[in-house]
RNA sequence: UGGGCUAUCGCCAAACGGUAAGGCAACGGACUCUGACUCCGUCAUUUCAAGGUUCGAAUCCUUGUAGCCCAGCCA
C-alpha cells in the first residue's frame, strides 16, 4: 500500500533510453515487447530475465506484453514444453493476460509474405541440396556463389513453391531462398534459406503444413503481424539485424518493429543454457528438470526460490550489451533478502547429539512460546515443548573449545535460544571417541532466555525436545565457489561436476510445529539457512526439507 | 585471416566532453536471545593499451590488444 517513494535513483538501462526516445519522437504511441520462446524445453534462470525485461518494460511504458511460442520448426517442439513455459512465466509474474500467441497461427500470413517476395523478384526457389549451398554460400573470408536456380522467372518460382506447399517435393529437395547479396560480407545476407520443405506433423497445426518458415523469415513477420514495437533479444542475433530489417522493409511494413539485443545472464557456478541442462537431464546427472540443483525455473521454484527474489535478481543484474557473468552470490544475497522477514524463524537440529539437563525433574514437560519471526511481529508465536532430553547441533559443543568459541564446552553456560541458560558439565563418548551424549545443569530462573540477576552468556544455541522432535530429512545444496574450472568443459563438450554438491542429513530432528509444514513452506532453521518443503516427497513419512541458501557466517569451526 | 559486437573495482553496472554513482562480494568495528540480521567505516587519482585533440576525455580521433558472435534446410 504504502508509496515509500524512497526510490533510489536507479540509472534507466539502454533499452530504457531507446524506448523513452521512441517514445518521445512520437514514433510510438504505445510500446509493445514480447517473450518468444521455442517451445523445446524448460525454461531457466536467464530466460527470467528476457521475460521480466520485457515485462517490465511494458509495465513500465504502460505498453502490451505478448506472450509467443515461436514455433516453426515442429521436429524439435513439443506441447509438453508449451505447458510448462506458460506455468513456468506465470509463476515468475509476467502476465499476458489474454495477448497468448502461437507463430504457428500466422503461417498463412508467412505464406502469402513469401510470395509477395517471389512476386518481387526477392525470392527464388533453389533445387541445391544442404551441401551445395554450404558450398555456394562461400566462407567468412570470400565471398559466396550464385545458385543457378536463382534467376527463375517469377512465375515458375511461384508455381515451384505452390508445389512446395502442396507436398509435391521431398524433405530436403527445395527451400525458398531470399534474394539478397552472395557477396555481402555478412553471411546472413547470402541468399539465406527462409523456407524449407518438411513432411512432419506440427503440435498446432498438425498436418496442413509441410513447408515451415525459418526463424530469420518468420520472426520478423511474427513481431510485426503483433504489432510488436521493440523487439528484445539477446546478442548472437545481433549480426540477423540486417536481414530482420531487410524482411520487414521488403514486406512493406506500415509501422516495423525494431530488433534490440542485450547481454544473455550467465551465473557462475551453475549450468545455464538449455542444451546443457538438458544434457545434465538425459544422462542421469540429475533426477529431472526440476533437481534443485539445477537453475530452470521449476528447479529453483521447487528448491523454494520465490519469484519476488528472481525478479529483484534481475533487476539488480541490469541490462547491457557486454557479455558477464554475475556471481551465484548475488541471487543467493536476493533470496536471504526476501526470506528474511516472511519466512518464520524455526529450530531444527541437522546434525543431532543429545544434551541431558541433569538437574531437570526427571518426567517433566514445558510449553514455551516462542516468535516467529523476532524482527517480524506479524508473524506471531508458537509453542515449543520442552523437556530433559534435548537434541542440539553436534558443531554446538566442543570438548576442547577452539579460541573464541562460545558455545558449549565444559564448564561453559549458553542460552538455548527463548528456553534457558545452561552450563555444560560434561560430555560421555563411545569407543571411537564421538560425542554421543553431553550433561549440562540449568538454571531455572532463567527461564525465557534471560536471567533475573542480569547475568550474561555469549552464546546461544538451538535445540529440539527429543521426546516431541520430528524427523525429518534435509537437503544442502553447497554451492561451489572460487571454482574456476567449472562445470562445463569447452574442449570435450563434457559435464564433469553438479552445479551444487548436495549434502543429504536423513536424520534431522526438527520441531513439533516443522512437522506440520506443507510443501513450498518456507522457513529460516536458525543459524543454518533457509529452507523450504520439498514438493515431491510427499510419498515419505518424514518431512523433505531443501535448504534454499544458507546463512552467512563470519566464524569458521574448521579454518 | 571477412564482418558484427564488447571492454569502467574480485562480480554486475552508471556516467552521453565538466573532473569515476550504486549493488553484490570482501575487510575492519559496533550491536545482538541466530557468530544471522542491522548499523557504521574501508574498498578505481583512474576507465584494455599507447598516442593525439581540448582549459578539461571513461566519453571525441588514431593505432593497437583481448573477448564474444556469424559459414543450420535450428532458434
Amino acid at each position: 500500500m504504502e508509496n515509500e517513494t524512497v526510490k533510489e535513483t536507479v540509472s534507466k538501462n539502454f533499452i530504457e533510453q531507446i524506448i523513452e526516445k521512441d517514445l518521445a519522437e512520437g514514433k510510438y504511441e504505445e510500446i509493445c515487447t514480447r517473450f518468444p520462446p521455442e517451445p523445446n524445453g524448460y525454461l531457466h534462470i536467464g530466460h527470467a530475465k528476457s521475460i521480466l525485461l520485457n515485462y517490465g518494460l511494458a509495465q513500465k511504458y504502460h505498453g502490451k506484453f505478448n506472450m509467443r511460442f515461436d514455433d516453426t520448426n515442429p521436429t524439435k517442439e513439443r506441447v509438453e514444453f508449451v505447458e510448462s513455459i506458460k506455468e513456468d512465466i506465470k509463476w515468475l509474474g509476467a502476465d499476458w493476460g489474454d495477448r497468448l500467441y502461437f507463430a504457428s497461427d500466422y503461417f498463412d500470413q508467412m505464406y502469402e509474405a513469401a510470395v509477395k517476395l517471389i512476386k518481387k523478384g526477392k525470392a527464388f526457389v533453389c533445387d541445391l541440396s544442404a551441401e551445395e549451398i554450404r558450398e555456394y554460400r562461400g566462407t567468412l573470408t570470400e565471398p559466396g556463389k550464385e545458385s543457378p536456380y536463382r534467376n527463375r522467372s517469377v512465375e515458375e518460382n511461384l508455381e515451384l513453391f505452390e508445389k512446395m506447399k502442396n507436398g509435391e517435393f521431398e524433405d530436403g529437395t527445395k527451400v525458398l531462398r531470399a534474394k539478397i547479396d552472395m557477396a555481402s560480407p555478412n553471411i546472413n545476407m547470402r541468399d539465406p534459406v527462409i523456407y524449407r520443405v518438411a513432411h512432419m506433423t506440427h503440435h498446432n497445426t498438425g498436418d496442413k503444413w509441410c513447408i515451415y518458415p525459418m526463424y530469420d523469415f518468420a520472426h520478423p513477420i511474427e513481431d510485426a503481424i503483433e504489432g510488436v514495437t521493440h523487439s528484445i533479444c539477446t546478442l548472437e542475433f545481433e549480426y540477423h539485424r540486417p536481414l530482420y530489417d531487410w524482411v520487414v522493409t521488403e514486406l512493406e511494413y506500415p509501422h516495423p518493429p525494431k530488433q534490440i539485443e542485450f547481454a544473455k545472464l550467465y551465473l557462475t557456478n551453475v549450468v545455464t543454457g538449455k542444451r546443457y541442462i538438458k544434457k545434465l537431464v538425459e544422462d542421469g546427472i540429475v533426477d529431472g528438470w526440476d533437481d534443485p540443483r539445477l537453475v530452470s525455473i521449476a528447479a529453483l521454484r521447487r528448491r523454494g526460490f520465490t519469484p519476488e527474489s528472481i525478479q529483484k535478481f534481475v533487476e539488480l543484474c541490469g541490462v547491457s550489451k557486454a557479455n558477464s557473468s554475475v556471481d551465484y552470490a548475488m541471487l543467493e544475497y536476493c533470496i536471504r533478502e526476501d526470506l528474511k522477514m516472511k519466512a518464520p524463524r524455526m529450530m531444527a537440529v541437522l546434525d543431532p547429539v543429545k544434551l541431558v539437563i541433569d538437574n531437570y525433574p526427571e518426567g517433566q514437560t514445558e510449553e514455551l512460546e516462542v516468535p516467529n519471526n523476532m524482527e517480524n511481529p506479524e508473524l506471531g508465536s508458537r509453542m515449543v515443548p520442552f523437556g530433559k532430553e534435548l537434541y542440539i547441533e553436534r558443531e554446538d559443543f566442543m570438548e576442547v573449545p577452539v579460541k573464541k568459541y562460545k558455545r558449549l564446552y565444559p564448564g561453559n553456560e549458553v542460552r538455548l535460544m527463548n528456553a534457558y541458560f545452561v552450563t555444560c558439565t560434561s560430555c560421555e563418548k563411545d569407543q571411537d571417541g564421538n560425542v554421543t551424549v553431553i550433561h549440562c545443569t540449568y538454571d531455572p530462573a532463567s527461564k525465557g532466555g534471560n536471567s533475573p540477576d542480569g547475568r550474561k552468556v555469549k552464546g546461544t544455541i538451538h535445540w529440539v525436545c527429543a521426546q516431541t522432535a520430528v524427523e525429518a530429512e534435509c537437503r544442502l545444496y553447497e554451492n561451489i565457489v572460487d571454482e574456476e574450472k567449472g562445470v562445463y568443459n569447452k574442449e570435450d563438450g563434457s559435464l564433469n561436476l553438479n552445479p551444487n554438491s548436495l549434502t543429504l542429513m536423513e536424520k534431522c530432528y526438527v520441531e513439533p510445529e516443522l512437522g506440520k509444514a506443507q510443501p513450498y513452506d518456507r522457513f529460516q532453521f536458525v543459524r543454518n539457512g533457509f529452507f523450504c518443503v520439498d514438493c515431491h516427497d510427499t510419498t515419505s513419512e518424514k518431512p523433505v526439507f531443501n535448504r534454499i541458501v544458507s546463512l552467512k557466517s563470519s566464524f569458521k569451526l574448521n579454518p
